[in-house]
DNA sequence: ATGCTACTCCAAAACCTTTTGCGCACACTG
DNA sequence: CAGTGTGCGCAAAAGGTTTTGGAGTAGCAT
């Protein structure tokens, strides 16, 4: 077993001089320096993590909560981290919400003192484990919205999304334009909902009740909701699905029904998902830059794990796009 | 700060004895076990990680290495470890090799002494990280193949799937059965491409070596194949994909020659991904049972980790299905 | 009654790093 | 030349668990 004292004797130094120039922690003369790691890399030295962690405090490992990996977004936020943590040599941990149902403090249990910062997807985190995860003191970002407690964020207009998205349609000549949210009352759907209502007003059309329904942020919530939606007395001739998975339920039953997209229908996803384009017909949908988002998280993370940063709430602000196809 | 120590004087016990009623290294007569166990949940005393990997040696950390976090297919074998080891309090580490390529030896820096096992996709590993892990001498899982080394796998019968599904295309009434294979020489790529040419055999039709293009696994690889397969004198009237994302690159090129699907061209995929059913047409492909095979490599991991397994190396074996859509 | 076994639990060592107070030597200043 | 400050490296302590040989006790067979 090569450790920091074979090294040191290799290179001629105490063992903490080798914990310097390994850790960075303290100035280190070059010339000692180069002969440190002369030796580390001679002899294929690697610091024992458990050691490390015991007196250093951290892990090298980051976590990233999502409510589900079945939505192809998730993934792609992690290989955005990844972009950035793999070159740190930082590991990264990939939780779904849905694994930690059973009980609310799963999270805890799974992730105190076992990683040295997180990142919550929006609803990814009940809000048990939020209060939690803040008195953990760990560096926390979430997506889409302040942490409560205080943390950083990283976020895409989505008021501003679902509102170009609404008065595209509304361009298209559409009229009876319905909402189809996801899990109700998360922020997603709130601000999406916000921005349809606002491009609604905006054109001076009435907000109806019927037409604003909640399900949840899958293809089945999707299939759900289309079905409360077109057996409405006055159905929609369009609908704003909350993200790309709705959008598909609504495709199946647009089918089923043999209702005709977009002719009969109009309708528009949100995220922009590989199968979006892929889809009859290609969904109109929102950019939402998964792979961005993950690495504008890592960033954040990493400037507070550096400690180059004080206790102020920071934002970043990535842009979305409208992404014209067929289904409009 | 909980410890051990603190837990020991509540239940009125030693340090040891705590420990072993934790880690169930040795036998504790049930009478103290009660009373350390009833101390622990009052005092909320979590171990800490670092401290028992430094003694123990264990990290409570599994790997999963993927080719790609791109490939929906992954992410759901992600879940299906998820599902057996958040109840058993293991982290999961995910990590795709196109971040680790940059230099070979990124996975050995980024593993060692930080998990205690690891499973890998095909080709998510290149040969040389190979030989690190299984020095490494950590319980390691392959998917679709036995790891060199030695270890055990988890494996669906892709011979047979491309068998199947070759096979149905024939029934059609197909002759100029394409093969549109993902990276070459890997072991999907090859066993596929034996099911597609045993099945052509079985049928008395000849294996053409202009009807065999290999690319990559993505949709784009799809599309470049497709491109060279239909130039051919002899285009093919069928192509047998060797995952979904080539199948939606087909898709993508069939669309821009208007050429009809499955009239003018068959099609087929292989994994099943949410998309397949959504595209136009719906895919015919093979079901991998992605989670399920996620679950059977974390359950085998679990085993080796709790000593219960001796040297032998052991498969798994998952059966996928022929799923008939509209793309046939 | 005595010796032996089996069962519990304990004490102490070991694991490997990071942290930090100190001393030393050198250069610079007055 | 003496005094002061600074940069660099060292020694030692600390961190919380698991491991393991051993001690003590109770039960059992002889």
């Amino acid at each position: 077993m090569v450790g920091i004292r074979e090294v040191a004797e290799a290179a001629g130094v105490s063992m903490s001089t080798v914990s310097q120039v390994v850790t960075g922690n303290r100035p280190v003369s070059a010339a000692t320096r180069a002969r440190v790691e002369e030796a580390i890399t001679r002899l294929g030295y690697r610091a024992h993590p458990g050691a490390a962690q015991l007196r250093g405090g951290r892990t090298g490992t980051v976590a990233l909560i999502v409510p589900t990996l079945e939505n192809p977004f998730y993934p792609l936020v992690a290989a955005g981290m990844q972009d950035v943590l793999v070159p740190r040599d930082l590991l990264l941990t990939v939780t779904d919400a849905s694994s930690l149902d059973r009980s609310a403090s799963a999270i805890h249990r799974l992730l105190t003192r076992r990683v040295d910062a997180m990142v919550a997807a929006p609803f990814g985190l009940p809000p048990a484990g939020l209060a939690e995860v803040h008195d953990a003191g760990i560096p926390f970002v979430t997506l889409g919205q302040a942490p409560p407690g205080g943390g950083d964020y990283v976020h895409t207009n989505d008021v501003d999304g679902a509102y170009k998205v609404t008065e595209h349609l509304i361009e298209r000549g559409r009229r009876r334009i319905a909402f189809l949210g996801g899990d109700e009352g998360v922020t997603p759907t709130r601000q999406r909902l916000e921005g349809y209502e606002k491009a609604l007003r905006a054109a001076g059309l009435p907000v109806r009740e019927e037409h604003v329904v909640c399900t949840r942020y899958t293809r089945q919530g999707g299939r759900d909701g289309a079905n409360l939606l077109l057996d409405r007395d006055e159905a929609p001739d369009a609908i704003v699905a909350a993200n790309d998975l709705i959008a598909f339920g609504v495709l199946d039953v647009a089918r089923g029904r043999r209702l005709r997209v977009p002719e009969d229908l109009a309708l528009t996803g949100y995220d922009d998902l590989e199968a979006s384009s892929l889809v009859t017909p290609p969904l109109t949908t929102i950019m939402n830059p998964a792979r961005e988002i993950g690495r504008a998280c890592a960033r954040l993370l990493l400037e507070r794990l550096d400690g180059q940063v004080s206790d102020i709430t920071r934002g970043v602000a990535l842009s979305n796009s409208l992404v014209v196809r067929e289904s409009t």
